[in-house]
DNA sequence: AAGCCTCTTGCTCGCGTGAGCAAAACTTGC
DNA sequence: GCAAGTTTTGCTCACGCGAGCAAGAGGCTT
């Protein structure tokens, strides 16, 4: 069988069978893909007529290993059960891709597989790699770091003291200074404050911040419970154990939460295992506003991020090729709804 | 200045780098990474002690370049307002990287923007790709199928015609039969269908079949009423709207819903906007069993997808190198709470 | 019409790895 | 200790593209 021009079949179309369709050279079809590249309208047109006919896409695998830019980021993520994530994920991913940057998830299983997650993006040469997920202690981060492995490892959503590493964040300080003081003003006393689980690396300052400030301007101190995730099934049965062995006139008038997960769970158990009314009886503020938060059911009065105006800063970011301090704190806006 | 032995500066550690560490060629090296490969123990703990000093980890683009597999598969998502994305997110990325996986996360922004979505994962030389999104036509699909651009397109978690396509979802029919039967087992005489947004291309045949069945079998024509999304949000105000023109003897016994998502928003609105209760003023139930399904606020009737052996079938899948109809359903779970 | 400038095109070389083969090293049996 | 077999190692070539330079093609001025 002669083998007459090269098939060139399916899937495996290259930049050279486009250029003979074409008429023009190889380089000259690459370029046409490129929109920093100068090229005459003129092959711009027969490139593109070749190329929409042999249906070729150029190969980013290979661009990238030439030009040393994957336009490629990593999204490290646990942390499921947390409805916002969901929102955080669909806005990261949008922007990202508006901005010509594709997102390689990646399911972080738990504390001690943190190191192989950063090794897959690592082994993809992602250009960044962000992390929206809790479990990263400082150890990895530093590994991860010393390795020199990334150019950018971000800390979305959650403030970070590793001077290697970006932090793009709301400022919980000033956001649960505000909740304090909303709190007090509408008269509760006694606050419970439901935190989330310890993280040695991204710290939240929710609690830390709503206990101080309750201390001293508030007099007293603040109960606070521990909940290992932020998951609602996990909080609700935090909540149902800590307010089964007490009495009535014992219980908080108001759960803080460190977040709206752990709010809902809160709620949900309040309402049908309690059999309380909300907010009278007792009321619930969290964090996030997720979209849940707004619904007839919880109308939970929370904090909202400026998770849009984050992930626009986020490729700014990403885009700039200066060495200087990137970490930045954001102001979110108290929402006030029926919960407190 | 001399530049003696190349600094081979972080970053940009190579496998020549370490096969000068190891005192082993650069095949060598590779190798050792590879696990189909053989070499001997020896050279293999010299490269791993090399690789480790220099901080050396592959370059998968360079690999997949040049073996033409890039152990990626994209994952084309919309309808972020449903919970039950969430849940298939985690347990897709869970098991893909389990078996070796990268997942390619795309947003697909709107209708007419699959094509797009499409073609960033064809730039990357996916393995695969895998839509659990809804907004795929026939058209859009026939194209990439068309330009051969993917070995594998798999439609998860729902039903396709198309016979280019893998479909690995829950058999709706049987599924919503079983539905129905419960629904009148249960003395329900009122059904109102709530059906979420129509697609051409993966069609689910829950409204179809309930509609049927539950005209043949028990004589009158349920009601359907469409939502244009999966959305909580959406669906509350939908059934708002459809109840507050009718008067309260005219209303439906149950709602039977499309899915869970639709089911919260309807929950929601009997519950808080309408003062009903739940199931005894009217019931409701789901499809998907969402985590908040089973929280004590739902409390819902639904139908559980086996959604973890759907992933391991689809892992398999996507091993399998032979060219057989890999499309396959699967049966779920009625679960009974007390929403109905 | 010649000279100069600018825009476009083609080309060499390199990015980091894998397939597959040939050479080398090691085993085994007698 | 040697032949034959087996495992391991090194090598050539290819994967598809981009950086950066040199040559070519036009356009403008005088």
């Amino acid at each position: 069988m002669p083998d007459e021009k090269r098939p060139s079949f399916a899937g495996n179309i290259t930049a050279d069978d486009v250029a003979a369709e074409a008429g023009v050279s190889r380089w000259t079809v690459n370029r046409a893909f490129r929109k920093e590249a100068s090229i005459s309208p003129k092959s711009l047109e027969k490139v593109r007529i070749a190329a929409e006919r042999l249906g070729y896409v150029p190969d980013l695998r290979a661009a990238s290993l030439a030009s040393d830019r994957t336009n490629l980021v990593a999204l490290l993520i646990d942390d499921f059960a947390n409805p916002h994530k969901l929102v955080m994920m669909e806005r990261l991913t949008r922007i990202l891709r508006r901005e010509g940057w594709d997102t390689l998830l990646v399911n972080t299983l738990g504390r001690d597989d943190a190191g192989h997650a950063l090794m897959s993006a690592s082994q993809r040469r992602v250009d960044a790699v962000i992390l929206i997920g809790i479990q990263f202690d400082d150890d990895v981060l530093d590994a991860a770091l010393h390795a020199r492995r990334f150019r950018k490892l971000i800390i979305f959503a959650r403030t970070s003291r590793n001077p290697n590493t970006i932090s793009i964040a709301v400022d919980d300080v000033s956001a649960m200074t505000e909740i304090a003081n909303y709190v007090h003003e509408r008269g509760y006393r006694r606050p419970l404050f439901l935190a989330g689980p310890r993280t040695s690396s991204a710290h939240l300052l929710r609690k830390e911040t709503f206990v101080d400030y309750w201390r001293e301007h508030f007099g007293s101190e603040p109960e606070t419970v521990p909940v290992a995730a932020y998951d609602p099934a996990l909080s609700a049965a935090v909540v149902e154990e800590t307010l089964a062995k007490r009495n009535r006139d014992d219980f908080p008038d108001i759960l803080v939460c460190e977040n709206d997960a752990i709010a809902i769970g809160a709620i949900d158990v309040i309402r049908h295992k309690l059999k309380l009314r909300i907010p009278e009886d007792i009321a619930v503020t969290g964090f996030d506003d997720v979209p849940e938060a707004e619904s007839a059911n919880y109308r939970l009065t929370t904090y909202r991020q400026p998770l849009t105006d984050m992930a626009e800063y986020l490729v700014e970011v990403l885009g700039s090729s200066e060495d200087r301090d990137f970490d930045r704190m954001f102001s979110g806006r108290l929402t006030v709804r029926e919960s407190a």
